[in-house]
DNA sequence: ATAAATCAGTTTATTTTATAAACCAAATTT
DNA sequence: AAATTTGGTTTATAAAATAAACTGATTTAT
């Protein structure tokens, strides 16, 4: 059985994967508020992807506020895509 | 942010489901080597299908061997396919 | 006939994950 | 300058997945 990537399946990874697909980078308070999670749980998902070369994580400001942005690497997008494709042979859809 | 039901999210359980949607009926050997799962993983997800209304179970017996069947129920189907279209929003399928 | 091995499955224990709650430092507001 | 808010991180707790150990019946081999 085709595995399905765990550091993918799971809900908050996957939606913020999902989004970083789409979107060239995001930052940590956009990611927080699009998909409702509270900071620690984003926090720790992060640092997930990221120790997975999923997703870069770079800290740096916007005027005096710290700013935290998330971008997706070419290993991510290679991993999102066999799991998309993996769940479609799940589903077969 | 669309909910994944977490009953479905969950490898083994998504697998025998997306079986069960296609075949009628199933017995506990061949959902286990077909998912390659252990016995006591898969007993335990089919219990929590079952208890969620999702498949039913039933025991009888194949000649002397006990034989446990399991089914998809309309509840679950339902559940399936609503599954499956938030992971379409999710994935933007 | 009986001991050993297998089959079909359950129960219990362990590990992993997900999530929330508590916390911290800097910036802003009053 | 005290209180609040912002942008996070760390730590603790709850829930899940998984594996290991077990049970009870059934073959198979001796």
């Amino acid at each position: 059985m085709k595995e399905l990537d765990p550091l993918l399946h799971s809900q908050l990874r996957l939606a913020v994967m999902s989004i970083l697909m789409n979107v060239e980078e995001a930052d940590f308070v956009y990611l927080r508020e699009k998909n409702e999670a509270t900071a620690g749980n984003l926090s720790v998902q992060l640092d997930k992807l990221s120790a997975a070369g999923y997703i870069t994580v770079e800290k740096g400001f916007a005027g005096k506020k710290t700013r935290t942005v998330c971008r997706v690497t070419p290993a991510g997008r290679t991993a999102f895509e066999a799991y998309v494709a993996a769940l479609r042979t799940y589903l077969n859809l």
